[in-house]
RNA sequence: GGGCUCUUAGCUCAGUUGGUUUAGAGCGCAUCCCUGACACGGAUGAGGUCGCUAGUUCGAAUCUAGUAGAGCCCA
C-alpha cells in the first residue's frame, strides 16, 4: 500500500481502503468467551425498508464512538447490529410496487405468496441502510446481525405471546382501537400522531320525539336540543345524547327522546360526566362505535354500539343512501342535506386535534373491533422501579419524568396488526370457539384437550412490530432462539447491556418496553444507560425528513467531506439533550458547517506531515534510526513540561466527559488541545527548539520522538470519533506489522493513560505568562500595521531576577512567535526612544519602533487602554469598599480583588507614565 | 388542560457546585499576511445591559418566583 503526505488530507482514498482491511481481518469480532470486561451496545434496529439519515449519523457516530473508546480501554466491546421488519411499511411498500409493476393487488396472489413476495424484496432491497452505514465506519460485529423475522427471534416472540397469554397478561377484546384506513389494520396508541387542524364545528338540531308517534321529518316538534359535532358523518351511529348531570339547564330533558337527523333514529337523552357544560351547546352526540370517548359512555350506559363505517373508510349499509361514501365525502354531502332540511343551527370554524396514522399520515378512524391486548400495568410496574431506584439511567436525566409518567398512566398495547407481513398470532381457534396460544396447532388442541383430528384454525393476524423489539436485548443474545434456551452465553456475557442510544421519540415504543420484557423475562435491566440523542433540524428548526424534502443525502455530504468530518462535526454540534439546527441546503446537497469537522481533519493531517517530515530531516542529518533515547527530565524545556502537562490534563478530561456522556466536550476538549495548545503552541515552539539545537543531533532526535509520542496519543484520542484519519496517520508514522495475518489496527491499541503527576498547574501558568507576552507584542504590531517579515527589537523590563532569567530562557521563543529581531531583558530598563510600550504582569514590554511609529496612533491606544482598565479599577474599588463584601465573602475571593487592583493600579501607572513621556 | 425543554455576539452554541481584569468558542464580518505542516492556513480587531420583571445574596448568565416568546410530549 503506497502512502505518502499529500498537502492535503484526502477522505476518499483512506475510508474504502480501512473499512476492508477492518472487515477482512474480522477486528471488530467479539466473543463471549474472553477474560476481557464486557461492554455492550444494542443498535437501534432500523426498518428494513430505511435508508441512512441525518438522525442514524449522529446515532450511529455516538454508538462506534463509545464502543471504539471501550474496545480501546480493553473491554470486550460488543456491538450488536440488526435490522426490523417494519410491519406496515414494508407491506405498503410490496403492495405498491406489486400494483405499478404486475398490477395485481396482495389478494390476487394470497397471502403465502404474498409474503414470498415480500421476502424477496428483503433479499433484495432491504437492509440498504446497514450497507450505507459502513460508511460510517461502523465497528459492530456485522455476524451478530439480526432481523426480528429470523427464526431465532421468531421462535422468541411466539414463547413470549404464549408465555403471557397463559399468565392471562394477553388478551383478546371488542375494543375501540386507532384503524389506519390506508393500512387497514388496528394501530398502538403510540403510532398515532395528534396534530391541529382546521374544520369546522357543526350545530344540528336533534328534535323531541312527538308523542303522536310520527317522526318523519315533516312532523317535526317544535322543541329541539343543538348539539354541536365536527364529525356529521357519524351520526348514523348515534346512539343517546348525552348531558352533564350538573347542568341544570338540561336536567329536565333526561329521559326524553330525540330523534337523530337524517338517520331518524329515536335516542334518549342521558346524564353522564363526560359532557362539558363549557363545550359547545353542553350536550353532545354519543357514538360508541366511533369515538373512544362515546365508547366509554356506551359502556357505563350499556348502550348498543352500532358501527357505521367500513375497514376502508367509507359509510357502510347503515348509513343508508350515503353508503359506500368516504367518510369525508359523504361529511360534505350529509352537511349539504341537513342544510337543505334546516337542521343546522350554525357553523364555526374550529381548531382542534386530530389523531394521524403515522404510517400512512391520514386521519386514524376509531373503530370498534376485537383485537389483542397486552396488560400493561403488571409489566409496568418493574420497570418503573429500574429507572426510579436508578438501575436504569437516562441523559439527559429529565427524561425520566416522561418514562414515569407514562407508565404511571400506562395503558393496555393493542398488538394485533392485520397484515400479513409480521409475526403471525399464534393463536388457535376450534370450531367450538375455545381457543388458545400454542406453538403449534397441535400443541394447541393438546392445551384444549381436543381430540387429534379436530380442525383447528389460526389467527389471521400478525403482531405489532415493537412486539418482536422489545425483546431485542434478549433476541440479539440468542435467548430462546430454539424456543427453550434460557440462558446463552451472551446473555451471560452481555446482558446487562452498558449503552443504548436512541431518540426520545421512541422511549414508549421501544425503550420502555425494552425495560418491561427483560424485568419481566430475564429478572435484569436491558442496558445501564440510555443516551437521547439531539433531532436534527433545518435552519428553520424543522425536523429533517423525507417528507418535507429538508433532509440532504448524507451520503453525499460524506463524499463532499469526509466521514471523519461528517462524524466530527455533527459530535461537535450536538448539544446533549436538544435539538440541533443544521444549516442544510438540499438542493447543492450540502452541509456547509462540516468544514469544521473537514478543516479540523485536515489539521490533524498537516500536523503529522510536519512532525514527519522534521523527523525525517533529523534522521538524515545524523544518520541514525530506529531508536533513541528519551529526553531525560532535565533536558525537557518548560514548553516541552507544559505540553506533557496539558496532554495529560486533556487525557483525563477526555475521559471524565465521556463517563458522564458528555460528547460535545470531548469534541471540544480535542479540538481545543490539538488546535490551540498542539498546533499553534507547541509545533511552532519546536520548530525553534530544533533551530536552536544545530549541532545536537542526538536531542533533535528524542525531541522528535517526544513530540511524535504525545501525537501519537493524539491520534488515540482522535480516534474514536475519527476513525479514518487516525488509522491512516498511525500507519504513516511508524512501520505497522502484518504479522500472521492480521493487520495492525489503531483501534486495538491501548488509550493513553493520563497521569495525575505529570500535571503542573504552576508550569502551566508560567507558560501563560511566555503566552501572554507573545500575545501582547503581536498586538502592538498589528496596531502598527506591521508585516511579519519587518522584525523589530524588544525590549522586557522587570521587577526581578528570577523573571528576568525566566525570560532569557524563552526569548528565543518569543522572538520566533512574536516576530522579534532580538530581545533584551532586564531589570528597570529605560524605555528606548521612539519605542512603543504596554505591560503585562508588571512587566514592561518596549518595542523600539523609531520612525515606524504614529504617535497620535498610539495616544488613542494608551488612552483607550487607561479607560479600561479606570473603569475596571472603579469596579473593584467599589466591591472593596462594601464591608459586607469583604467581610462576608472567603478570603481568596477577596485577596483575589485586592491583588487585582494593586496589578491593574501598577500598570495604570506604567501606561500613564508611557503616555506622557511620549 | 397537564408535563418537559429552551431563550447568552449577525448565526450555531459553551458557560461545571453563585465569585478570575473585559461573559467564551466556531462560523460569518473587517484589517493585515501565500512567514520554513496546513489559505481546509496564520495574526489582529469589531460585535453581547446573558428574553423581561421582581426576589434571595456581600455578590446572579448561574438560585427562586412570576411573565413573554419558541419547541416537544401527553391528555
Amino acid at each position: 500500500m503506497e502512502r505518502t503526505f499529500n498537502k492535503n488530507y484526502d477522505p476518499k482514498s483512506v475510508e474504502d481502503k480501512w473499512y476492508s482491511a477492518w472487515q477482512e481481518n474480522n477486528i471488530y469480532k467479539t466473543s463471549n468467551d474472553t477474560g476481557k470486561e464486557p461492554y455492550s451496545i444494542l443498535m437501534p434496529p432500523p426498518n428494513v425498508t430505511g435508508i441512512l439519515h441525518f438522525g442514524h449519523v449522529l446515532n450511529i457516530t455516538l454508538q462506534d464512538l463509545y464502543i471504539r473508546w471501550k474496545r480501546m480501554l480493553g473491554y470486550e466491546a460488543c456491538w450488536f447490529p440488526g435490522i426490523d421488519h417494519a410491519g406496515i411499511a414494508t407491506q405498503a411498500k410490496v403492495e405498491h410496487l406489486l400494483k405499478d409493476t404486475e398490477g395485481l393487488s396482495k389478494h390476487d396472489l394470497g397471502r403465502e405468496a404474498f409474503v414470498e413476495r415480500v421476502w424477496d424484496w428483503k433479499e433484495n432491497y432491504g437492509g440498504t441502510i446497514l450497507r450505507q452505514m459502513r460508511r460510517l465506519g461502523v465497528s459492530c460485529d456485522w455476524d451478530r446481525t439480526l432481523f426480528t423475522l429470523d427464526e431465532g427471534a421468531s421462535n422468541a416472540v411466539r414463547q413470549v405471546f404464549i408465555r403471557l397469554f397463559d399468565e392471562g397478561l394477553i388478551y383478546r377484546g371488542k375494543r375501540i382501537i386507532n384503524w389506519s384506513p390506508s393500512g387497514q389494520t388496528a394501530l398502538s396508541d403510540e403510532e398515532v400522531e395528534h396534530r391541529e387542524v382546521s374544520e369546522q364545528l357543526y350545530t344540528l338540531r336533534y328534535y323531541f320525539e312527538k308523542t303522536d308517534g310520527d317522526n318523519s321529518a315533516g312532523n317535526l316538534s317544535e322543541e329541539y336540543l343543538q348539539i354541536a359535532t365536527v364529525r356529521t358523518e357519524t351520526i348514523f351511529g348515534d346512539i343517546a345524547v348525552a348531558v352533564n348531570p350538573k347542568d341544570e339547564r338540561f336536567s329536565k330533558y333526561i329521559g326524553k327522546n330525540v330523534i337523530v337527523p337524517l338517520a331518524g333514529r329515536v335516542v334518549p337523552v342521558i346524564a353522564d360526566e363526560h359532557a362539558d357544560p363549557e363545550f359547545g351547546t353542553g350536550v353532545v352526540k354519543i357514538t360508541p362505535a366511533h369515538d373512544p370517548n362515546d365508547f366509554h359512555v356506551g359502556r357505563r350506559h350499556n348502550l348498543e354500539m352500532i358501527n357505521t363505517i367500513s375497514p376502508d373508510g367509507t359509510l357502510n349499509e347503515n348509513a343508508g343512501e350515503f353508503c359506500g361514501l368516504d367518510r369525508f365525502d359523504a361529511r360534505k354531502k350529509i352537511v349539504a342535506e341537513l342544510k337543505q332540511l334546516g337542521l343546522i343551527e350554525k357553523i364555526e370554524d374550529y381548531t382542534h386535534k386530530v389523531g394521524f396514522s403515522q404510517r400512512g399520515g391520514e386521519p386514524v378512524e376509531p373503530l370498534y373491533s376485537d383485537q389483542w391486548f397486552v396488560k400493561m400495568k403488571p409489566l409496568a410496574e418493574l420497570a418503573l422501579e429500574a429507572v426510579e431506584n436508578g438501575e436504569v439511567q437516562f441523559h439527559p436525566k429529565h427524561w425520566t419524568k416522561t418514562y414515569k409518567h407514562w407508565m404511571n398512566n400506562i395503558r393496555d398495547w393493542c398488538i394485533s396488526r392485520q397484515l400479513w407481513w409480521g409475526h403471525r398470532i399464534p393463536v388457535y381457534y376450534a370450531e367450538d370457539g375455545s381457543f388458545t396460544a400454542a406453538i403449534s396447532e397441535e400443541a394447541a388442541r393438546q392445551k384444549l384437550g381436543l381430540p387429534p383430528d379436530t380442525i383447528l384454525t389460526q389467527d389471521e393476524d400478525v403482531l405489532d412490530t415493537w412486539f418482536s423489539s422489545w425483546l431485542w436485548p434478549m433476541t440479539t443474545m440468542r435467548w430462546l432462539e430454539d424456543g427453550q434456551k434460557e440462558d446463552t452465553p451472551d446473555l451471560e456475557k452481555f446482558l446487562p447491556t452498558d449503552l443504548l442510544v436512541t431518540g426520545p421519540d421512541i422511549i414508549f415504543f421501544w425503550v420502555a418496553r425494552m425495560v418491561m420484557a427483560s424485568t419481566k423475562f430475564k429478572d435484569k435491566i436491558p442496558f445501564r444507560h440510555v443516551y437521547f440523542t439531539s433531532t436534527i433540524r433545518d435552519g428553520k428548526g424543522l425536523k429533517l425528513s423525507k417528507s418535507l424534502g429538508n433532509s440532504p443525502d448524507p451520503l453525499n455530504i460524506i463524499d463532499k467531506y469526509g466521514c471523519d468530518a461528517v462524524r466530527f462535526t455533527i459530535i461537535y454540534l450536538s448539544p446533549m439533550g436538544q435539538d440541533v439546527k443544521m444549516d442544510v441546503d438540499v438542493k447543492a446537497q450540502d452541509v456547509p458547517s462540516m468544514e469544521i469537522g473537514r478543516n479540523f481533519a485536515n489539521k490533524i493531517w498537516n500536523a503529522g506531515r510536519f512532525l514527519m517530515m522534521k523527523r525525517d530531516l533529523v534522521i538524515k542529518d545524523v544518520n541514525i534510526e530506529g531508536e533513541c533515547r528519551p529526553l531525560s527530565e532535565n533536558e525537557l524545556s518548560i514548553a516541552d513540561r507544559w505540553i506533557r502537562s496539558r496532554y495529560n490534563t486533556t487525557i483525563l478530561k477526555l475521559k471524565d466527559a465521556l463517563d458522564r456522556f458528555k460528547v460535545t466536550e470531548y469534541s471540544k476538549i480535542l479540538y481545543d488541545f490539538i488546535w490551540r495548545d498542539f498546533c499553534s503552541w507547541y509545533v511552532e515552539i519546536i520548530k525553534v527548539q530544533l533551530d536552536g539545537a544545530g549541532d545536537d543531533p542526538l536531542y533533535k532526535h528524542s525531541l522528535m520522538k517526544f513530540t511524535l509520542d504525545i501525537y501519537d496519543g493524539i491520534l488515540k484520542l482522535i480516534h474514536p470519533v475519527m476513525p479514518f484519519i487516525s488509522e491512516e496517520i498511525w500507519h504513516l508514522t511508524a512501520s505497522r506489522g502484518n504479522n500472521n495475518n492480521t493487520i495492525e489496527s489503531i483501534s486495538l491499541q491501548a488509550v493513553p493513560e493520563g497521569n495525575d503527576n505529570l500535571i503542573d498547574a504552576e508550569l502551566e501558568a508560567e507558560f501563560a505568562l511566555v503566552q501572554s507576552l507573545v500575545e501582547e507584542i503581536r498586538k502592538l504590531r498589528s496596531s502598527m500595521n506591521l508585516p511579519p517579515q519587518q522584525k523589530l527589537p524588544v525590549c522586557f523590563s522587570c521587577k526581578d531576577k528570577i523573571i528576568v532569567e525566566f525570560l532569557g530562557s524563552q526569548s528565543g521563543i518569543i522572538a520566533k512567535l512574536a516576530h522579534c529581531s532580538d530581545i533584551t531583558t532586564g531589570i528597570g530598563l529605560a524605555k528606548p526612544d521612539g519605542a512603543v510600550a504596554s505591560v503585562v504582569k508588571e512587566i514592561e514590554i518596549f518595542i523600539s519602533a523609531a520612525g515606524i511609529i504614529d504617535i497620535d496612533k498610539e495616544r488613542e491606544r494608551l488612552q483607550k487602554e487607561i479607560k479600561r482598565l479606570e473603569g475596571n479599577i472603579f469596579g473593584i474599588n467599589k466591591k472593596l469598599s462594601n464591608d459586607r463584601f469583604v467581610n462576608n465573602a472567603p478570603k481568596e475571593v477577596v485577596d483575589r480583588e485586592r491583588k487585582k487592583l494593586s496589578d491593574m493600579t501598577a500598570s495604570l501607572n506604567t501606561i500613564k507614565d508611557n503616555l506622557s513621556n511620549l
